[in-house]
DNA sequence: AAAATACTTGACTAAAATACTCTGGTTTAT
DNA sequence: ATAAACCAGAGTATTTTAGTCAAGTATTTT
């Protein structure tokens, strides 16, 4: 779970595409682009990542352009980071090599590990339209508790489960 | 706010001195260095800001060393994390260009306000001396208020306003 | 059919941030 | 005096991130 510019951008965009597609009509990433001073081309590479990830539709041709693939509500921050950033580093130690101790866990690991689930928590607790409601109150949330959240799911994943 | 592999390795030094440093005796870098395998000139860099964050005092010459500059139970992980990092980005829009909406705020300002206001609350209620002692649940942390976070302080500025 | 619109993909480059090192000090206990 | 340790600046190397380019394909409109 990566915390970059292109997760920001990647929910502007989500965000972009529910206040201004309304009824069914599909938004373009020229659209997108004006209103939220991303590049068309710099679009185009992060709706490659949110169409894998599922949580866009896009229709082709004139006339098109890309629609949510759910509705905002069931439409998580959380999905859309993990998205467009890479495929998720593991559990930051297993696979990393520096910092972390050959082996046995080191003291902090603990520490990080809590944090990594602190953050999802809240990126999971904030849908796309929660966020197009101004009105909520994003520093109260209530979150899942820590047994329930599992952390590096992707859309795509929890759709194949359900079905 | 950043969280870096820097601050990453600030905390394993932290520990690594409240675990090592029994009855006031300092610990020296090269013991660091070599208990959690980072190399003596990084950590030589490191503390340069952990001392000058005032959360490390040091005692020079042989049998010198490094000494928590305040008991465990006061230092938090956004301090270690604070004192690392560079003077800290300030709101992350006004100064921001690219992405940030010239004057007014874009429609995602609230979320990564309250998303950064989240990862300090934890990072604010967790203490050097919680991590060392392994038995403590972090998953599960009485949080401050949000009223009463105050990101983006120094230890130092803190000593300043109490004295 | 032709043209225009808009998505699709892969590869590539540039810039910034991060991680890390090197060199040459200074202080102080023994 | 010597050695153990901290101190400080500047520098390099690596990685990551951000962003671009070029050459497509599908669909609709005229
Ligand atoms: S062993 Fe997992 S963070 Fe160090
Ligand atoms: S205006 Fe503050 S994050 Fe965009």
């Amino acid at each position: 779970m990566r915390l970059t510019s292109k997760g920001r951008y990647g929910v502007s965009a989500m965000v972009d595409i529910n206040n201004n597609g309304k009824e069914g009509k599909p938004v373009t990433l020229a659209a997108i682009s004006e209103r939220q001073f991303i590049s068309l081309s710099y679009l185009e590479q992060l709706f490659r990542s949110l169409r894998a990830g599922g949580l866009v539709r896009s229709i082709r041709g004139p006339g098109g352009g890309y629609l949510l693939a759910h509705p905002a509500s069931e439409i998580t921050i959380a999905n859309v980071i993990q998205a467009v950033n890479e495929p998720i580093r593991t559990t930051l130690c297993e696979n990393a090599v520096r910092g972390c101790h050959r082996g046995r866990r080191c003291d902090t690991h603990q520490l990080w590990d809590a944090m990594g689930k602190h953050i999802y928590r809240f990126l999971d607790a904030v849908t796309i339209e929660m966020v197009c409601q101004k009105e909520v109150d994003l520093n109260n949330l209530e979150l899942k508790p820590v047994e329930d959240i599992v952390t590096e799911v992707r859309m795509e994943q929890k759709i194949a489960k359900v079905s």
